[in-house]
DNA sequence: TATTTTTGCTTGTAAAACAAAAGTAATAAA
DNA sequence: TTTATTACTTTTGTTTTACAAGCAAAAATA
């Protein structure tokens, strides 16, 4: 299992999974824009093409970060959700959102600022818990 | 300026520039081990290729992530500093080890634990405020 | 049954990463 | 003052990965 890292610094190793163009746009959809099925991640604005899309939804699946399901009445449509340990990485997401907010701009102009991003500024642990909360909360509902 | 930038998404958009193999963890390496010039790069662990790391130094550049200088009294080497923006970055890669710590040990048992994570862990705020305060003062310090 | 939707694979091309080596300029050593 | 070393930077050829477009299987729907 200790293949694939680049050496034993705990950051260069979690970049060894999340560190790269993709995953963590993938997670981000499903924590902060609702992203479930294959579907939903095709259609993103990122547009990731279908076979990168499935070989890192494999890998956050082998890694235990999301789980793959299906709905009891859709033996189809596959549906991918945040473990705990994906949860995990809503912290990471948020200070990487306020680092944008704060010095992405000059050098893109139309970026898009998310409402929550000011309730985020205002008391970041708590927000941090509230879009954990409400992302499983909304998850189980739609599981039933 | 807008070009190369996949969307509007401050997340996606700070990934177009942080997210890729190399990059935070270069970061790391100013931010955490001190290193400062094109030959501690070189001889680090991750063992990134010279012409990688001259690709990467010139976009954060570029970025202003971090500056390039010269010693008065040296006029070979480069010296490579975080600038505010690139310390900005510094929850980022705390959380980012925070995740790994708890979240990696099972992929791979080789891992290293800093031994400022406990410090992290104790007291997140105070802890990121006084890794970027030793890195100024360090900096300045090397710069005389 | 026929059609559509969802998922994810295949193929050919383009871009990026990589290792190794060579190039360049500043400095040190003989 | 030649020679060697150091610190970067670029080049070269190879490998890997990304990508778009199209294809195909399975299941749902008409």
């Amino acid at each position: 299992m200790n293949n694939n890292f680049r050496c034993n610094c705990p950051i260069t190793s979690a970049l060894d999974i999340v560190g790269d163009k993709w995953t963590l746009v993938i997670i981000k959809q499903m924590l902060l824009e609702g992203k479930k099925t294959f579907k939903d991640f095709s259609e993103s604005d990122e547009a990731i093409a279908s076979n990168i899309l499935s070989s890192r939804l494999k890998m956050l699946e082998q890694f235990k970060i999301i789980t793959k399901e299906k709905l009891t009445h859709n033996k189809k449509t596959n549906i991918y959700l945040l473990t705990e340990k994906g949860l995990g990485l809503t912290p990471t997401i948020i200070e990487l959102t306020l680092w944008s907010d704060l010095n992405i701009r000059e050098h893109h102009s139309s970026i898009i600022s998310d409402s929550r991003i000011e309730m985020v500024k205002k008391n970041k642990e708590e927000s941090i818990k509230m879009i954990v909360e409400f992302y499983k909360q909304k998850t189980d509902y739609n599981k039933t």
